[in-house]
DNA sequence: AAGTGGTCTAGACCACGTA
DNA sequence: ACGTGGTCTAGACCACTTG
């Protein structure tokens, strides 16, 4: 509960919180609007100031969306915030490029030593596994290797694997229920192996640049790790540092 | 100068630009403390809280520093800032790395066509173009090609090129007051030429992260282009998406 | 003790969207 | 006309740093 006086967390802040917990418990969903600064404010016996401000820092973190005149409201991924958010692939005039995408395989299987230890489950726990070639300016750019904790998404066997959609965190919102909100990315150089080579159409050896991301919801638990091999000839990853 | 009204820019926003015309003419140097928040306010005629917001979006995009009890300080570039601000190599733990500098060159030559276009020069302007190789972890791993405007670094030629810091950021801010706030970068895997691979010891042919990186002061004016060729076998470039 | 930033309140008015 | 978020004020008290 909200509690006040010395040596407690400023107000600002738990109510933060307690809103962060309204929308991961599945309270207020994507989409969704909240209830009015004043109506939160009355609520909780405390200064609409005060609820603004919580909700400031929420916005600031793309959890929430405010819009004048009309409301506040739980932040969705459609495709547009989940292309400019999340996908740094853009062409040599920096111009962001929709992708689109094949799927190669997709079937589930115990998780390696390695999935396991950065999607924090156990070893030789219950994973799904897409492979997928993604087209960028119609030339196949990029490869892309996508694990899932099995028990995230129990009814997934039920999609039509063959044609899942481009922006897969909009499904993961929409038919499971989980929404990426932040990612940690570790970027290399690797050589293209025969396989890489085969689909990307260039010859092994190739460099490549590799994108190892583990996707977050807002709880920070991992949710999805996904590794792109990238032919960076006529695209790059753009990275701005503010 | 401030004006209310309607039609006219929020106050909060006019302060704002205001502090940053204050910082960008050097009237308040980076590490100084600006008037306190009561003296601000009184001096421009708007409430404290007004001119509280304006500082707090400055702060957000860390321009000023507020520190309790003591007042509200130009951001400067100690080693902390730019190590955890603009150097993004990692080793595999995940652990930043404090890398050290050999200059192998450091002369001044005209820019080529796209140094020019990067750093919006006039071609062949007079720029001055270093190159170094860094350690991370006692190791040979990168090969820096830094440009610069020779027009900002007037006397950059009494410094001890053999010498240089190894924060160069650090350097422009004191020595030539120039402050780095923000920057862009581009990220590609490229084959390490004859040249790179006997600098990192290495074969030529082996797949290295090249990171294109232009940097900017507050006004965004672009004042380095840095080139970074880096192997990554045991180090890697890291991201977060919030 | 005095001065700084940090939190919080209560209330005013503006700009926008919907009905 | 009404309800929403957006700006702004004046003033209170708290937490921290310095003299």
């Amino acid at each position: 509960m909200i509690t006040a006086g010395k040596g407690a967390m400023p107000l600002y802040i738990q109510i933060r919180e307690l809103l962060i917990a309204k929308i991961s418990k599945g309270d207020w969903l994507p989409g969704d609007s909240i209830p009015s600064e004043m109506n939160l404010s009355q609520e909780l016996g405390v200064s609409q100031g005060t609820v603004r401000k919580a909700i400031t820092e929420l916005v600031e973190y793309n959890v929430l969306r405010r819009k004048q005149g009309r409301g506040t409201f739980v932040s969705n991924h459609d495709s547009q915030r989940a292309l400019f958010h999340f996908f740094h692939i853009v062409d040599a005039k920096g111009h962001r490029v929709m992708p689109d995408s094949k799927v190669l395989r997709c079937h589930r299987r115990h998780a390696s030593h390695g999935e396991a230890l950065k999607l924090k489950l156990k070893d030789r726990a219950d994973i799904i596994r897409i492979e997928r070639v993604r087209n960028l300016s119609s030339s196949p750019t990029m490869i892309e290797t996508i694990t899932l904790p099995g028990h995230l998404f129990k009814d997934w066997d039920e999609l039509d694997s063959g044609n899942l959609p481009n922006m897969l965190y909009e499904l993961y919102e929409k038919q499971f229920g989980i929404t990426i909100h932040s990612a940690e990315e570790q970027l290399r150089a690797v050589a293209a192996t025969k396989h890489d080579a085969s689909l990307l159409n260039l010859q092994a050896g190739t460099p490549l640049l590799e994108i190892e991301r583990v996707a977050l919801t807002l709880n920070k638990s991992p949710v999805e790790l996904r590794i792109s091999r990238c032919n960076t000839k006529k695209h790059h990853y753009e990275n701005t540092i503010l």
